[in-house]
DNA sequence: GAGAAATCAAGAGCACTGCTCTCGTTTATG
DNA sequence: CATAAACGAGAGCAGTGCTCTTGATTTCTC
Protein backbone atom coordinates (compact mmCIF):
# COMPACT_ATOMS: atom_id res chain seq x y z
CA UNK A 1 0.00 0.00 0.00
CA UNK A 2 1.53 3.32 -1.57
CA UNK A 3 1.63 5.78 1.05
CA UNK A 4 -0.57 9.46 0.31
CA UNK A 5 2.28 10.71 -1.93
CA UNK A 6 2.24 9.27 -5.37
CA UNK A 7 5.19 7.20 -6.34
CA UNK A 8 7.57 9.81 -7.43
CA UNK A 9 8.58 7.93 -10.42
CA UNK A 10 8.48 10.90 -13.34
CA UNK A 11 11.63 13.10 -13.79
CA UNK A 12 9.42 16.02 -12.59
CA UNK A 13 8.26 14.51 -9.82
CA UNK A 14 11.82 12.90 -8.53
CA UNK A 15 13.34 17.11 -9.20
CA UNK A 16 10.08 18.64 -7.43
CA UNK A 17 10.77 17.07 -4.32
CA UNK A 18 14.16 17.71 -4.35
CA UNK A 19 13.28 21.70 -4.99
CA UNK A 20 11.33 21.81 -2.03
CA UNK A 21 13.99 19.95 -0.12
CA UNK A 22 16.08 22.86 -1.15
CA UNK A 23 14.13 25.62 -0.53
CA UNK A 24 13.60 24.06 3.00
CA UNK A 25 17.06 23.33 3.89
CA UNK A 26 17.73 27.35 2.58
CA UNK A 27 15.33 28.29 4.34
CA UNK A 28 16.27 26.46 7.63
CA UNK A 29 19.91 27.97 6.88
CA UNK A 30 18.28 31.33 7.11
CA UNK A 31 16.64 30.57 10.48
CA UNK A 32 19.11 29.27 12.07
CA UNK A 33 21.38 32.77 11.78
CA UNK A 34 18.77 35.27 11.47
CA UNK A 35 15.96 33.90 13.54
CA UNK A 36 12.38 33.20 11.76
CA UNK A 37 11.36 36.57 12.29
CA UNK A 38 13.80 37.93 9.66
CA UNK A 39 12.89 34.65 6.99
CA UNK A 40 12.66 36.46 3.40
CA UNK A 41 10.95 34.38 0.87
CA UNK A 42 12.54 36.50 -1.98
CA UNK A 43 15.98 35.76 -0.32
CA UNK A 44 15.84 32.05 0.12
CA UNK A 45 14.60 31.92 -3.40
CA UNK A 46 17.53 33.80 -4.44
CA UNK A 47 19.83 31.24 -2.16
CA UNK A 48 18.35 28.22 -4.11
CA UNK A 49 18.71 30.17 -7.53
CA UNK A 50 15.42 30.71 -8.24
CA UNK A 51 12.95 33.78 -8.52
CA UNK A 52 10.98 34.41 -5.73
CA UNK A 53 7.59 33.53 -7.89
CA UNK A 54 9.03 30.25 -8.58
CA UNK A 55 8.68 29.28 -4.98
CA UNK A 56 5.07 30.00 -4.27
CA UNK A 57 4.48 26.69 -6.57
CA UNK A 58 6.25 24.70 -3.74
CA UNK A 59 4.71 26.80 -0.46
CA UNK A 60 1.17 28.56 -0.86
CA UNK A 61 3.03 31.59 1.37
CA UNK A 62 5.60 32.69 3.60
CA UNK A 63 3.50 31.35 6.31
CA UNK A 64 3.35 27.67 4.92
CA UNK A 65 7.59 28.12 4.80
CA UNK A 66 7.56 28.70 8.56
CA UNK A 67 4.81 25.65 8.97
CA UNK A 68 7.10 23.42 7.18
CA UNK A 69 10.03 24.75 9.40
CA UNK A 70 8.30 24.23 12.39
CA UNK A 71 7.07 20.93 11.68
CA UNK A 72 11.04 20.17 11.47
CA UNK A 73 12.27 21.80 14.49
CA UNK A 74 9.62 19.44 16.24
CA UNK A 75 10.40 16.60 14.51
CA UNK A 76 14.32 16.81 15.07
CA UNK A 77 13.38 18.28 19.04
CA UNK A 78 11.11 15.11 19.07
CA UNK A 79 13.92 12.71 17.42
CA UNK A 80 16.66 14.18 19.81
CA UNK A 81 14.39 13.22 23.17
CA UNK A 82 12.84 10.43 22.01
CA UNK A 83 16.79 8.75 21.39
CA UNK A 84 18.27 10.12 24.68
CA UNK A 85 15.23 9.13 26.88
CA UNK A 86 15.55 5.37 25.36
CA UNK A 87 18.67 5.06 25.66
CA UNK A 88 18.65 5.61 29.44
CA UNK A 89 15.92 2.78 29.79
CA UNK A 90 16.29 0.63 32.57
CA UNK A 91 18.19 2.87 34.80
CA UNK A 92 16.69 5.42 37.79
CA UNK A 93 13.84 7.06 36.75
CA UNK A 94 15.18 10.57 38.54
CA UNK A 95 18.38 9.84 36.50
CA UNK A 96 16.34 9.52 33.11
CA UNK A 97 14.38 12.62 33.52
CA UNK A 98 17.29 14.86 35.34
CA UNK A 99 18.87 13.27 31.43
CA UNK A 100 15.89 13.99 29.61
CA UNK A 101 15.80 17.75 30.00
CA UNK A 102 19.03 18.23 29.90
CA UNK A 103 18.56 16.43 26.67
CA UNK A 104 15.92 19.21 25.82
CA UNK A 105 18.70 21.98 27.18
CA UNK A 106 21.35 20.88 24.66
CA UNK A 107 18.70 20.77 21.72
CA UNK A 108 17.56 24.59 22.70
CA UNK A 109 21.06 25.82 23.16
CA UNK A 110 22.22 24.21 20.16
CA UNK A 111 19.14 25.48 18.09
CA UNK A 112 17.63 28.52 19.51
CA UNK A 113 16.03 29.62 16.67
CA UNK A 114 14.05 26.59 16.43
CA UNK A 115 13.06 26.68 19.98
CA UNK A 116 11.70 30.07 19.24
CA UNK A 117 9.67 29.00 16.52
CA UNK A 118 8.37 26.65 18.40
CA UNK A 119 8.18 27.62 22.31
CA UNK A 120 8.05 31.33 21.07
CA UNK A 121 5.39 33.95 20.35
CA UNK A 122 3.37 32.25 17.96
CA UNK A 123 2.93 34.14 14.52
CA UNK A 124 -0.05 36.51 14.87
CA UNK A 125 -3.41 34.82 13.30
CA UNK A 126 -1.09 31.86 13.21
CA UNK A 127 -3.19 28.10 13.79
CA UNK A 128 -0.96 25.37 13.69
CA UNK A 129 -2.55 22.82 11.29
CA UNK A 130 -3.46 19.44 12.47
CA UNK A 131 -0.01 18.04 11.27
CA UNK A 132 2.09 20.01 13.79
CA UNK A 133 0.20 19.16 16.73
CA UNK A 134 1.33 15.26 16.34
CA UNK A 135 4.98 16.24 15.84
CA UNK A 136 4.32 19.07 18.32
CA UNK A 137 3.62 16.93 21.20
CA UNK A 138 6.52 14.50 20.67
CA UNK A 139 9.39 15.87 23.27
CA UNK A 140 6.41 16.18 26.10
CA UNK A 141 4.87 12.71 25.66
CA UNK A 142 8.93 11.77 25.66
CA UNK A 143 9.12 13.40 29.35
CA UNK A 144 5.83 11.79 30.10
CA UNK A 145 6.74 8.46 29.04
CA UNK A 146 9.70 8.57 31.71
CA UNK A 147 6.92 8.38 34.11
CA UNK A 148 4.49 5.53 32.73
CA UNK A 149 7.85 3.75 32.18
CA UNK A 150 8.41 3.87 35.99
CA UNK A 151 6.19 1.25 37.98
CA UNK A 152 6.93 2.43 41.63
CA UNK A 153 6.64 6.06 42.20
CA UNK A 154 8.03 7.88 46.06
CA UNK A 155 5.30 9.27 47.79
CA UNK A 156 4.72 12.90 47.73
CA UNK A 157 3.11 15.62 49.58
CA UNK A 158 -0.25 15.85 48.18
CA UNK A 159 -2.46 19.03 48.11
CA UNK A 160 -6.11 19.23 47.54
CA UNK A 161 -7.51 19.61 44.36
CA UNK A 162 -10.28 20.63 43.00
CA UNK A 163 -12.72 19.12 41.67
CA UNK A 164 -13.26 20.75 38.06
CA UNK A 165 -9.11 19.98 37.70
CA UNK A 166 -9.62 16.51 38.90
CA UNK A 167 -11.85 15.78 36.30
CA UNK A 168 -9.79 17.12 33.45
CA UNK A 169 -6.79 15.36 35.28
CA UNK A 170 -9.28 11.78 34.14
CA UNK A 171 -8.86 12.43 30.54
CA UNK A 172 -5.80 13.85 30.64
CA UNK A 173 -3.95 10.78 32.09
CA UNK A 174 -6.09 8.58 29.47
CA UNK A 175 -4.51 10.34 26.75
CA UNK A 176 -1.19 9.70 28.01
CA UNK A 177 -1.54 6.17 28.94
CA UNK A 178 -0.70 7.96 32.70
CA UNK A 179 -1.48 5.72 35.90
CA UNK A 180 -1.55 8.12 38.71
CA UNK A 181 -3.25 9.97 41.12
CA UNK A 182 -4.20 13.56 40.73
CA UNK A 183 -1.45 14.91 42.71
CA UNK A 184 1.39 13.22 40.95
CA UNK A 185 -0.88 14.48 37.51
CA UNK A 186 -0.07 17.53 38.72
CA UNK A 187 3.26 17.65 39.54
CA UNK A 188 4.06 16.37 36.77
CA UNK A 189 2.17 19.22 34.54
CA UNK A 190 4.14 21.47 36.75
CA UNK A 191 7.36 20.34 36.26
CA UNK A 192 6.93 19.99 32.39
CA UNK A 193 6.14 24.10 32.52
CA UNK A 194 8.21 24.72 34.76
CA UNK A 195 11.21 22.89 32.30
CA UNK A 196 10.30 24.83 29.66
CA UNK A 197 9.73 27.81 31.80
CA UNK A 198 13.25 27.72 32.85
CA UNK A 199 14.46 27.36 29.70
CA UNK A 200 12.69 29.57 27.85
CA UNK A 201 13.75 32.27 30.01
CA UNK A 202 17.37 31.42 29.64
CA UNK A 203 17.04 31.76 25.94
CA UNK A 204 15.44 34.53 26.16
CA UNK A 205 17.39 36.70 28.32
CA UNK A 206 14.99 36.64 30.83
CA UNK A 207 18.13 35.73 33.74
CA UNK A 208 20.71 37.91 32.22
CA UNK A 209 23.22 36.76 34.83
CA UNK A 210 20.90 35.60 37.23
CA UNK A 211 23.41 32.53 38.01
CA UNK A 212 27.19 32.04 36.74
CA UNK A 213 26.12 28.67 35.81
CA UNK A 214 22.56 28.31 34.04
CA UNK A 215 23.30 24.52 33.41
CA UNK A 216 23.99 23.93 37.09
CA UNK A 217 20.82 26.12 38.10
CA UNK A 218 18.85 23.66 35.47
CA UNK A 219 20.14 20.58 36.45
CA UNK A 220 19.28 21.52 40.11
CA UNK A 221 15.92 22.49 39.01
CA UNK A 222 15.37 18.97 36.93
CA UNK A 223 16.57 17.35 39.95
CA UNK A 224 14.28 18.95 41.88
CA UNK A 225 11.18 18.30 39.57
CA UNK A 226 11.92 14.46 39.61
CA UNK A 227 11.80 14.45 43.24
CA UNK A 228 8.30 16.24 43.21
CA UNK A 229 7.26 13.96 41.14
CA UNK A 230 8.37 10.99 43.02
CA UNK A 231 10.61 9.83 40.79
CA UNK A 232 12.56 7.19 42.27
CA UNK A 233 16.41 7.78 42.80
CA UNK A 234 17.56 4.37 42.49
CA UNK B 1 16.51 69.62 41.46
CA UNK B 2 14.69 69.73 38.16
CA UNK B 3 14.55 65.93 36.59
CA UNK B 4 16.83 65.23 34.04
CA UNK B 5 14.34 66.67 31.08
CA UNK B 6 14.43 69.99 30.95
CA UNK B 7 11.08 71.84 32.07
CA UNK B 8 8.75 71.89 29.62
CA UNK B 9 8.13 75.71 29.40
CA UNK B 10 7.50 76.57 25.45
CA UNK B 11 5.01 76.02 23.25
CA UNK B 12 7.05 73.18 21.46
CA UNK B 13 8.39 71.35 24.31
CA UNK B 14 4.86 71.11 25.80
CA UNK B 15 3.77 69.75 22.22
CA UNK B 16 6.60 67.60 21.79
CA UNK B 17 5.58 65.43 24.59
CA UNK B 18 1.98 65.09 23.75
CA UNK B 19 2.71 64.14 20.37
CA UNK B 20 5.21 61.54 21.59
CA UNK B 21 2.04 60.19 23.93
CA UNK B 22 -0.17 60.34 20.87
CA UNK B 23 2.18 57.94 19.05
CA UNK B 24 2.68 55.72 21.94
CA UNK B 25 -0.77 55.79 22.62
CA UNK B 26 -1.29 54.50 18.70
CA UNK B 27 0.96 52.08 18.65
CA UNK B 28 -0.16 50.59 22.01
CA UNK B 29 -3.80 50.18 20.14
CA UNK B 30 -2.28 48.70 17.10
CA UNK B 31 -0.30 46.40 19.42
CA UNK B 32 -3.08 45.13 21.30
CA UNK B 33 -4.83 44.38 18.21
CA UNK B 34 -2.54 42.97 16.26
CA UNK B 35 0.93 42.31 18.04
CA UNK B 36 4.12 43.45 18.14
CA UNK B 37 5.21 41.88 14.96
CA UNK B 38 2.63 43.30 12.79
CA UNK B 39 3.35 47.06 13.87
CA UNK B 40 4.26 49.50 10.94
CA UNK B 41 5.16 52.57 11.86
CA UNK B 42 3.88 54.10 8.95
CA UNK B 43 0.32 52.65 10.10
CA UNK B 44 0.73 54.24 13.35
CA UNK B 45 1.63 57.49 11.72
CA UNK B 46 -1.42 57.70 10.04
CA UNK B 47 -3.49 56.84 13.31
CA UNK B 48 -2.09 60.30 14.25
CA UNK B 49 -2.27 62.14 10.92
CA UNK B 50 1.13 62.24 10.51
CA UNK B 51 3.64 61.48 7.75
CA UNK B 52 6.20 58.47 8.52
CA UNK B 53 9.22 60.51 8.61
CA UNK B 54 7.50 62.70 11.27
CA UNK B 55 7.51 59.85 13.64
CA UNK B 56 11.18 59.79 13.43
CA UNK B 57 11.57 63.14 14.83
CA UNK B 58 9.82 61.40 18.16
CA UNK B 59 11.42 57.56 18.06
CA UNK B 60 14.74 57.00 16.10
CA UNK B 61 13.26 53.62 14.54
CA UNK B 62 10.48 51.03 14.91
CA UNK B 63 12.54 49.53 17.11
CA UNK B 64 12.67 52.41 19.46
CA UNK B 65 9.07 52.58 19.49
CA UNK B 66 8.92 48.75 20.56
CA UNK B 67 11.29 49.41 23.09
CA UNK B 68 9.34 51.84 24.50
CA UNK B 69 6.36 50.11 24.02
CA UNK B 70 8.04 47.51 26.02
CA UNK B 71 8.83 49.76 28.70
CA UNK B 72 4.95 50.59 29.09
CA UNK B 73 4.20 47.04 29.41
CA UNK B 74 7.04 46.50 32.13
CA UNK B 75 5.33 49.41 34.21
CA UNK B 76 2.09 48.30 33.74
CA UNK B 77 2.58 44.41 34.88
CA UNK B 78 4.78 45.85 37.53
CA UNK B 79 2.22 48.70 39.15
CA UNK B 80 -0.52 45.73 39.22
CA UNK B 81 0.98 43.29 40.59
CA UNK B 82 3.20 45.31 43.23
CA UNK B 83 -0.72 46.66 43.92
CA UNK B 84 -1.79 43.69 44.47
CA UNK B 85 1.00 42.14 46.63
CA UNK B 86 0.73 45.61 49.48
CA UNK B 87 -2.95 45.36 49.40
CA UNK B 88 -2.57 42.07 51.06
CA UNK B 89 -0.14 42.99 53.33
CA UNK B 90 -0.35 40.78 57.02
CA UNK B 91 -2.40 37.88 55.15
CA UNK B 92 -0.63 34.22 55.05
CA UNK B 93 2.21 34.67 52.73
CA UNK B 94 0.71 31.20 50.81
CA UNK B 95 -2.55 33.69 49.62
CA UNK B 96 -0.39 35.66 49.05
CA UNK B 97 1.36 34.04 46.61
CA UNK B 98 -1.24 32.53 44.96
CA UNK B 99 -3.17 36.11 44.69
CA UNK B 100 -0.26 37.70 42.88
CA UNK B 101 0.55 34.60 40.57
CA UNK B 102 -3.08 35.00 39.62
CA UNK B 103 -2.90 38.88 39.60
CA UNK B 104 0.09 38.30 37.12
CA UNK B 105 -1.88 35.96 34.76
CA UNK B 106 -5.17 38.00 34.93
CA UNK B 107 -2.49 40.87 33.80
CA UNK B 108 -1.45 38.39 31.05
CA UNK B 109 -4.96 37.41 30.01
CA UNK B 110 -6.17 41.25 29.45
CA UNK B 111 -3.08 42.29 27.93
CA UNK B 112 -1.60 39.09 25.70
CA UNK B 113 0.29 40.63 23.10
CA UNK B 114 1.59 42.97 25.77
CA UNK B 115 2.37 39.95 27.42
CA UNK B 116 4.11 38.93 24.66
CA UNK B 117 5.99 41.61 24.13
CA UNK B 118 7.69 41.25 27.04
CA UNK B 119 7.87 37.77 28.05
CA UNK B 120 8.00 36.18 24.07
CA UNK B 121 10.32 35.90 21.31
CA UNK B 122 13.22 39.04 21.53
CA UNK B 123 13.44 40.80 18.60
CA UNK B 124 16.50 39.38 16.41
CA UNK B 125 19.56 41.34 17.40
CA UNK B 126 17.74 43.19 19.84
CA UNK B 127 19.39 44.20 23.40
CA UNK B 128 17.08 45.47 26.19
CA UNK B 129 18.51 48.46 27.01
CA UNK B 130 19.28 49.96 30.55
CA UNK B 131 16.29 51.28 30.92
CA UNK B 132 14.12 48.09 30.69
CA UNK B 133 15.92 46.21 33.22
CA UNK B 134 14.18 48.47 35.97
CA UNK B 135 11.04 48.15 34.94
CA UNK B 136 11.53 44.43 33.63
CA UNK B 137 12.15 43.26 37.31
CA UNK B 138 9.96 44.78 39.14
CA UNK B 139 6.47 42.26 38.59
CA UNK B 140 9.25 38.95 39.79
CA UNK B 141 11.03 41.31 42.46
CA UNK B 142 6.74 41.98 44.09
CA UNK B 143 6.58 38.43 43.81
CA UNK B 144 9.79 37.77 45.82
CA UNK B 145 9.10 40.28 48.18
CA UNK B 146 6.18 38.06 49.29
CA UNK B 147 9.12 35.94 50.27
CA UNK B 148 11.11 38.45 51.92
CA UNK B 149 8.39 39.64 54.33
CA UNK B 150 7.65 36.75 55.53
CA UNK B 151 9.37 35.99 58.38
CA UNK B 152 8.76 32.10 59.26
CA UNK B 153 9.31 29.22 56.71
CA UNK B 154 8.04 26.10 56.52
CA UNK B 155 10.69 23.38 56.56
CA UNK B 156 10.78 21.96 52.88
CA UNK B 157 12.87 19.18 51.40
CA UNK B 158 15.86 20.25 50.50
CA UNK B 159 18.27 18.28 47.79
CA UNK B 160 22.24 18.90 47.64
CA UNK B 161 23.17 22.14 45.83
CA UNK B 162 26.31 22.38 43.65
CA UNK B 163 28.75 24.56 45.64
CA UNK B 164 29.05 26.71 42.02
CA UNK B 165 25.06 27.15 42.02
CA UNK B 166 25.77 27.75 46.13
CA UNK B 167 27.74 30.45 45.58
CA UNK B 168 25.32 32.60 42.18
CA UNK B 169 23.09 32.21 44.85
CA UNK B 170 24.45 33.97 47.73
CA UNK B 171 24.96 36.93 45.25
CA UNK B 172 21.77 36.53 43.86
CA UNK B 173 20.07 36.74 47.82
CA UNK B 174 21.83 39.92 48.37
CA UNK B 175 20.86 41.59 45.12
CA UNK B 176 17.33 40.74 46.21
CA UNK B 177 17.69 41.27 50.32
CA UNK B 178 16.23 37.72 50.37
CA UNK B 179 17.71 35.98 53.90
CA UNK B 180 17.13 32.14 52.80
CA UNK B 181 18.93 28.98 52.80
CA UNK B 182 19.96 27.27 49.66
CA UNK B 183 16.84 25.15 49.32
CA UNK B 184 14.63 27.96 49.15
CA UNK B 185 16.47 30.39 47.33
CA UNK B 186 16.32 27.98 44.40
CA UNK B 187 12.75 26.88 45.18
CA UNK B 188 11.83 29.97 44.53
CA UNK B 189 13.50 30.30 41.46
CA UNK B 190 12.11 26.65 40.30
CA UNK B 191 8.33 28.96 41.42
CA UNK B 192 8.79 31.85 39.70
CA UNK B 193 10.08 30.37 36.30
CA UNK B 194 7.07 27.92 36.54
CA UNK B 195 5.06 30.51 37.28
CA UNK B 196 5.67 32.48 33.59
CA UNK B 197 6.19 28.99 32.05
CA UNK B 198 3.02 27.73 33.01
CA UNK B 199 1.37 31.23 31.82
CA UNK B 200 3.52 31.49 28.84
CA UNK B 201 2.01 27.71 27.88
CA UNK B 202 -1.53 29.19 28.24
CA UNK B 203 -1.35 32.13 26.45
CA UNK B 204 1.00 30.74 23.73
CA UNK B 205 -1.40 27.92 22.84
CA UNK B 206 1.44 25.00 23.59
CA UNK B 207 -1.38 23.89 26.33
CA UNK B 208 -4.46 23.34 23.17
CA UNK B 209 -7.52 22.35 25.38
CA UNK B 210 -5.21 20.45 28.10
CA UNK B 211 -7.24 20.99 30.90
CA UNK B 212 -10.81 22.62 30.40
CA UNK B 213 -10.11 25.09 33.33
CA UNK B 214 -6.50 26.91 32.74
CA UNK B 215 -7.23 29.25 35.99
CA UNK B 216 -8.12 25.78 38.26
CA UNK B 217 -4.83 24.53 36.92
CA UNK B 218 -3.06 27.74 37.25
CA UNK B 219 -4.34 27.92 41.00
CA UNK B 220 -3.36 24.67 41.92
CA UNK B 221 0.40 25.11 40.21
CA UNK B 222 0.26 28.40 42.16
CA UNK B 223 -0.55 26.69 45.55
CA UNK B 224 1.86 23.59 45.17
CA UNK B 225 4.58 26.53 44.31
CA UNK B 226 3.98 28.44 47.67
CA UNK B 227 3.69 25.27 49.44
CA UNK B 228 7.42 23.64 47.45
CA UNK B 229 8.72 27.60 48.89
CA UNK B 230 7.69 27.05 52.30
CA UNK B 231 5.33 29.41 52.65
CA UNK B 232 3.10 29.16 55.65
CA UNK B 233 -0.66 28.67 54.66
CA UNK B 234 -1.78 30.62 57.78
C1' DG C 1 13.20 93.32 18.53
C1' DA C 2 15.91 91.54 14.43
C1' DG C 3 18.67 87.86 12.74
C1' DA C 4 20.57 83.26 13.36
C1' DA C 5 19.77 78.62 14.71
C1' DA C 6 17.29 74.84 15.90
C1' DT C 7 13.01 72.20 15.25
C1' DC C 8 9.28 70.55 12.89
C1' DA C 9 5.90 68.33 9.23
C1' DA C 10 5.71 67.06 4.66
C1' DG C 11 7.04 64.95 0.45
C1' DA C 12 9.94 62.34 -2.68
C1' DG C 13 12.64 58.53 -3.10
C1' DC C 14 15.37 54.03 -2.27
C1' DA C 15 15.64 49.27 -1.42
C1' DC C 16 13.14 45.78 0.28
C1' DT C 17 9.07 42.72 1.28
C1' DG C 18 4.84 39.23 0.23
C1' DC C 19 2.13 38.08 -3.34
C1' DT C 20 -0.39 37.88 -8.07
C1' DC C 21 -0.57 37.55 -12.90
C1' DT C 22 1.02 36.60 -17.42
C1' DC C 23 4.02 34.42 -20.66
C1' DG C 24 6.74 31.00 -23.03
C1' DT C 25 8.73 26.42 -22.13
C1' DT C 26 8.93 21.74 -20.57
C1' DT C 27 6.92 17.46 -19.00
C1' DA C 28 3.16 14.15 -18.50
C1' DT C 29 -1.27 12.22 -20.12
C1' DG C 30 -4.95 10.73 -23.29
C1' DC D 1 0.61 13.14 -31.69
C1' DA D 2 -2.18 16.55 -29.42
C1' DT D 3 -3.89 18.26 -25.25
C1' DA D 4 -3.34 19.40 -20.54
C1' DA D 5 -0.81 20.19 -16.57
C1' DA D 6 3.22 21.91 -14.28
C1' DC D 7 7.04 24.90 -14.24
C1' DG D 8 10.45 29.02 -14.10
C1' DA D 9 10.97 33.75 -15.20
C1' DG D 10 9.57 38.40 -15.34
C1' DA D 11 6.70 42.41 -14.53
C1' DG D 12 3.94 44.64 -11.42
C1' DC D 13 1.20 46.10 -7.10
C1' DA D 14 0.79 47.62 -2.51
C1' DG D 15 3.08 47.85 1.47
C1' DT D 16 7.28 48.41 4.61
C1' DG D 17 11.56 50.93 7.23
C1' DC D 18 14.31 54.59 6.59
C1' DT D 19 16.85 58.83 4.50
C1' DC D 20 17.16 63.26 2.47
C1' DT D 21 15.57 67.66 1.07
C1' DT D 22 12.40 71.60 1.37
C1' DG D 23 9.86 75.16 3.42
C1' DA D 24 7.58 76.88 7.50
C1' DT D 25 7.59 77.80 12.52
C1' DT D 26 9.43 78.31 16.92
C1' DT D 27 13.31 79.27 19.91
C1' DC D 28 17.66 81.27 21.06
C1' DT D 29 21.10 84.96 20.77
C1' DC D 30 22.92 89.30 20.08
Amino acid sequence: MPAAEPAPTGVRARARIEVRAAILAAAAKRVAGDGAADLSLRAVARDVGMVSSAVYRYFDSRDALLTALIIEAYDSLGDFVEEQVESTRGRPAAERWVDAALAVRRWALEHPNDYALIYGTPIPGYAAPDDTVASGTRASRALIGIVRETDRLDPIVSHHIEPVLAESFVALRKELGLDVDDATTLAVITAWSQLFGLLTFELFGQTRNFVSDDEALFRAAATSMAASIGLPMT
